[in-house]
DNA sequence: ATTATTGTATTAAGCGCTTAATACAATAAT
DNA sequence: ATTATTGTATTAAGCGCTTAATACAATAAT
């Protein structure tokens, strides 16, 4: 099952948001393995070296941990876990509001069309 | 004072949506004359050739017309931005809840998250 | 001990995006 | 009538992203 990537961005950083959700989904949960860069990278119909970029920016991040020759596993840490995805909520609402912020939409009216589309996803 | 413009994304991608923002909130009304894309241009800080290609994008959209040598010009059809507005608000929500139901959050938490950012930005 | 699997590295090619430097035709402004 | 301004087009270069094809060292699995 290919994951959805779009064109309007670089796959690799797509990646690294994917499984991000991911990881704050429960998906993959703090101190699980990961499968392996070439599994990884034929499920998502990327390139090894894509993927391998991705997981690369997640280590950076601290996310996940990689062990030299027995794979990646998510990191244990799960209050860091909790933080980030929190954090990754907040950007995105201030990212948003801010737009419509600039479309000329006021506070009252953004609530009301969330709370609107909120409620017809069930 | 050059745009706001971060490096993940094509330029001129970005270059049609801060347009699209500014014709949504007034800041260009319909039927408004726009600067020439060499003044555009300078103002974002980009090369002529990729503020043209933001604009003929726009205009494929139908959101400004060209006149041959006399420059651009917002759509008279308010009713057309209003609608584009309401689509981009409806798109922009969609695409949030969506990114927060795949994080693992449940309606009510999102709505009591973002109320509460709502009303922090006063 | 041997084999398979792990992450990692390298090289070459193709692609789209962006910039820079020009040039041109049409026409508004003078 | 002349000049300036308009959108538009072209060419060349550089850059990052992506893929493909390989290869290697370390070590887990057998």
């Amino acid at each position: 099952m290919p994951w959805d990537l779009k064109s309007d961005r670089p796959i690799y950083t797509q990646l690294v948001e994917q499984i991000k959700l991911m990881v704050f989904s429960g998906t993959y949960p703090p101190g699980s393995k990961l499968p392996s860069v070439r599994d990884m990278a034929q499920e998502a119909a990327v390139n090894p070296n894509t993927m391998q970029r991705a997981l690369a920016k997640l280590e950076e991040d601290g996310l996940i941990i990689t062990h030299r020759t027995s794979g990646r596993s998510i990191t244990e840490d799960a209050s860091m876990i909790e933080l980030a995805k929190t954090k990754l909520a907040q950007d995105q609402i201030f990212e948003f509001l801010e737009k419509m912020r600039l479309m000329g939409f006021d506070q009252k009216e953004i609530l009301t069309i969330i709370t609107t589309m909120a409620k017809e996803l069930k």
